[in-house]
This record gives C-alpha cells, structure tokens and sequence, in this order.
DNA sequence: CATGAATGAGCATTCATTCAT
DNA sequence: AATGAATGAATGCTCATTCAT
C-alpha cells in the first residue's frame, strides 16, 4: 500500500476511534508509520486530509448504493435493493458508513464535496424511484426530499443502534427493517 | 442569569455553531462575557462543563418527552403524543437537540450521563407501549429496542433535512411524519 | 490562634512540605482555613508573607541562641553552650531551621531582613568569641567569618543529616559533634 | 553546541541567577535561543528537564571527586585529596555546585537520581577511608555516615560563604579548611 | 519522495490579587 | 475583620506546519 494510502487508512481509524477532535497529527503519524513531514507532500492541510478520506469513502458508499440495482424490476423490489444496499454498506464498512454520517453536516467538510453526486447519482435514482411510486398512487404523497431522508433516516439511525450493540441483525431483522421503510411511505 | 449559566448558554451555542472542536476556552469566554478563570469556579475542566451542558440538556428533553401525556388513551394516541413531543422539543430546541443527538455516543460524555434515565423515563414508557402494542397483535412482533430506535431514528432524520433547510415543517408535513412512523411498526 | 498566627504557621507548614515553589496561595487558605481574602488584611502580597515567616523565625531562633549563655564562663564552656543551642534549636524546631537555612541566600528574602541581627545580637557574641580565642592563641588564627561560617556549617550539615535519618542523634553523637567542631578551630 | 545542551546550560544558570521558582519557560526559551516547543523533543515536561540538568552537573562533580586520587597514599594525603577535589569542583563550578547542594533534598528530583552512586563511588571511597583511619585509631570512633556528613557539610558551608563573598577562599585558607576539617574528626 | 528536528501561535489551566458584600 | 466569586496575566504545554537534509 501506498504511504499516502497509510495515511488515509490511519485517519479515518483514528477518527472511528476517538472522533475528529482528538486526532493529532503526532498520533497519525505513528499510526501510519510515516515521517511526520510525508503528509504534506500528498495533503496541504488537515482539512485537505480530511475531506480526501470523505470523498472516498462517498466514492465508495456509491459503488455500493446501485450494486445489483435492475431497473426494470419491480417498484418495491427496486425500493428493496437500494435500502438493503445502504443497510449492508453500513453492516460492512461501518468506519466509512459513521465517517460519512457524522460528516455530511460539518463544516469541516467542504460544501462541494458534501454535494457530490454518489457515483451513478444513486442520490437521483431514489428521488425519481419515489416520485414514480406517488405517481402511481402507491407512495403517499409528501416532499420527495422528507421521503428521502424518512428511508434514509431509518436506516441510518438502525444501524447506529447495531454499532452500539443493542441488538443483532441478522436476516430476520433486515427484512423487517426494508418492511418497515415501505410501508412508512406507502399511502 | 448566572455566571454559570452564561457560560452553560455560551458552550452550547459554540457547539452548535462550530462543533465542538473548535469550541476554545478563548471564544468561551469572550461570548460568556467573563473572565479566563471564571469557568473554574464551577467546572473543574472543559470535558466536566461539556457533561454539564449534556446533562442539563438531557433534564431540558426529560421534562418535554411526556409533556399531555395521557397513559389512558388510546395506544395511537399515546404513540403520537410521544412522537409528536419529541418532534416538537426538537423544533423547539435545535441547540439542545443536535448537541444531545451528536454527543450520545460520543467518549467524551460520560457513561453514567450517557445512559441517565431521562426525567419520568420517558425510554421506559415507550419501551412498554411498544410491548403493549405487540401482545395487543397492532405492532409487529419484533425486537423492542430495534423498534424503538426506529421509531426514534425517522425523528431524528427528519429534524436533520429540516434544520438544513432540505424542506419546512408544518401542520401538514408533521401529520405525514407521525402516520409514517406508526404505519412503519403496525403488522 | 489569630487568623494571622495561622497564615503563618500554614504557610511554615507547606514550605517545609513541598518547598516555596509549591506553596499556592490555595493551598494556603485551605490548610490555613481562611478565606482566600484575608491574607490581605495582613500581608499586602506572597513575599511579604514569607519575609513576616522567616523574621519570625529569626526572632525564634535569635531567643535560643544565647539560651544559659554565661559571658563569665570558660571560653570552651561558652562555645559548646552556643554549639548546642543552635543544634537544639535545630532539632525543636526542625520546620524552622530548614525555613532559615535554605531562604537566608534567597533573593525572596529582603536584604535588611537577611542581615537583621537576631535578638541579643548572637552573631556578634560568635565572632567575639572566636575573636578573644585568637588572642589567646586558642583558637586558630583565621578570617573570624571564615570560622564563624566552618562551625555553624558543621551544624546544619549534621542536621540536615539527621532530618533524613542518616543517622540518630542522641546525647553521645551530639557530644562527639561539639568536640568536633571545637577541634576543629583550635590552633 | 547541539540544541539540547543550550537548553540544559540556560537552565542550570537561570536556577542559579534566579531560583527554580522563577525559571519559567518563557524566560528559558529566550536565553537558551530556541523555540517554545523545542524542549519538548528532548524532555517530557519541566520536571524532565531539571532531572536531566541535576544528572548531569552529579556526573560532572563524579567526574571531579577522584581526580589525582592515589589509593596508595597515606590516609591524610588521601583525606586531603578527596576534600580538595570537593572544595576546588565548588570553586570551579559554582552553579552546578550549589545546584546539587540545593535539590538533593528537594521532592523535584527522583529517588533514583538523589541516590545515583557517583562515577567511581567517590561516595564509597570516603566511607572506607574513614573507617580504616577508625580501624587504626587515628579517627575517632562515631558513626561513618554522621563522620561524612561532618566534614562534607564544612566544604559546602565554606564554599556558600565564599560564594555570597563574606571572605576570600585563596591557597592560604585552602589549607586551613583542609587542616580543620581533618582535625574535626581525630580521636 | 521521505524525513524529523525545530518552530511558535494557540491552547487549557493556574494562581496571586481584587472588591463588593 | 472576613469572605469568596471573579478576574486576567502568565504558565506549561500541544500540535499543525516548515524546511534543511
């Protein structure tokens, strides 16, 4: 691995680990084993350093978001497919899935970057997925955006419940959950 | 007000405004109006203040959560009292309720604080409506604390996309909110 | 007590425990049980508090020094007498002698406070006695503050000394000192 | 001369002019030429810094204490010796002198360093030395540490006398400190 | 590219001192 | 006379950043 890929994969441990606040640079260092100078030959700053982990691991919530997504199928079974996606990209990567949760409202994280478009727009798939669904009678109609971050929402806060152990989740539970997010939005 | 509780205000406001990691004692001082030393008199160090803050926090939210709540209405009506409460105190409080969103699971809130029995334990009453609605056959019959953070996590979201300006919230919108949370536990 | 008395007798106390340097005036008040602002009222700041200790000390001292002093007595006589004063007062007052020892080349004691003559003029009795012995031709012909500074070292070595517990020091040890020091400065 | 030795010197002569109370780090950053932060790549903490300054002035003296000592030579010769080495480091080095002399008693220098054996156990040299003069009835019988204590307290009584200049210390009185302090301790 | 000694602005914290009560 | 909350200059220390090697 790459020593600027060391240094990547250090931050957001670290950040995992004690949050942003008490991520210095002399524990950074250590952590990836690199020379304390070696950061600013890839990053200007911290904040640069930081908001590089942010977009990869964005970059890769979003080749996660879409995988397997079929468009023809079924409207629930698309609306399935992208919340299981998201749940499972929580289950396996859960440094980025917090990284990414915690972050998407900072302001340590630039605007443009909080902005960006996940690859494929997995973003616009979802708003247009809902907007057919309130069209076709079968999603209660309501701001597309309220709907969005309703599903979002519950996933999110579903599995910062698991990080926390305060429950399992096992198959039984992830599809009382995807369940669980469709029938709050149908009409 | 007190010296205290200009410093308590001050902290709180810096943390909403800023996040806690740039939340200096020089800034502190300055939007509290007093002296360097002052803080000392009460907190014995910056994580004891921010605990106090969280505390009195936590007590703020305690005392909204159960506000007209009649355990001898109907279970829908319970469940929207409970909902609709905390929707409100987060609309009330957006201070309060971010900084108490943000920090319960963050190391620098102690345990004791983190896991305190919020005034009239409101977590209980939930806990036991959701319990009550399960033996009843109108909740599904699944894990109690998955429900609940659930139930709790669409709140939570939904105050998110609101406080960044993604959409307003009114009368309309919080009915939606409310019908969609309870359709998301039925059966 | 007076307020005052114990000021003093706290701040003795903490000089001898942790050394000037960490004698706070917190510390003060708290062992002194006063309020913090009441040294004010007696000393106009931290120097002249510890200037009042170490005067007082002297003053102490200086009332032990000549103690059973017999001008009429044998010049050896006269010497043990004045040997085993200050090595009484040494070991009465331990707290004191040490106080006195290690601030009379300090900068934090004031010039005239350093130079006072101790009450009954002690000094001056020393050198005229070593004076009277060189005439004598007892006593070795030397600079008088030479002699002067070689005996009363022999003291507070051997004090110092015993305070760590090197050694005990009962009435066969002290005798052999005052013979010592006797020998020492003998022709 | 390398960054830390700046450090160490500007230290140990701050002690010396001022006092270990009034050493701040701002006023050792300015003699010693170096950055605030510099000190802390070599030393912990300021505790560090005095530890290593006091090693290093006792390695110093160690170094001094033996210097011509000729195990062959008669006692007094070798009595003689020992004292001058002592006396004379003094004069040489009087701020590393006093140094050891004011903080081998102080709470700010650890056990393990207050008893560091000096380089050649000069300290056991002495204490052999006065037991065979014991053995062969020259000194007279008293406990070896209190014999030590004796003639080493009138070296730095002596030297601290000289110091605040209350009288010379050239070849003339050399030899009568010498000869006094060997009379001190015969039968 | 990689390093790490050196830096100094900035930080949390201490503490002698003040002053209204 | 006695108090202790309030103060802020000063302190020890941290840490992101620089730069000569």
């Amino acid at each position: 691995m790459s020593k600027k890929q060391d240094i990547m994969a250090a931050t957001l441990e670290l950040i995992h680990e004690e949050g942003l606040q008490s991520v210095t640079f002399a524990k950074l260092f250590k952590r990836a084993n690199v020379g304390s100078g070696t950061i600013y030959n890839y990053f200007a700053n911290k904040e640069e350093l930081v908001n590089a982990v942010y977009k990869e691991a964005r970059i890769l919530m979003g080749e996660h978001l879409l995988q397997n997504y079929d468009p023809e199928a079924g409207l629930y079974e698309r609306f399935k497919c992208l919340q299981l996606n998201r749940l499972k990209f929580g289950l396996q990567f859960p440094k980025e899935f917090l990284f990414i949760d915690s972050f998407s409202f900072s302001p340590y994280i630039s605007p443009e970057l909080r902005n960006m478009s996940d690859t494929h727009n997995s973003g616009e798939v979802i708003q247009s997925l809902i907007m057919e669904g309130q069209k076709q009678g079968i999603i209660k109609e309501m701001d597309s955006h309220l709907c969005h971050q309703l599903i979002h929402g519950i996933i999110s806060s579903i599995l910062k419940g698991y990080y926390i152990q305060k429950y399992p989740l096992n198959e039984t539970q992830i599809q009382q959950i995807l369940e669980a997010s469709w029938k709050a939005i149908l009409v």
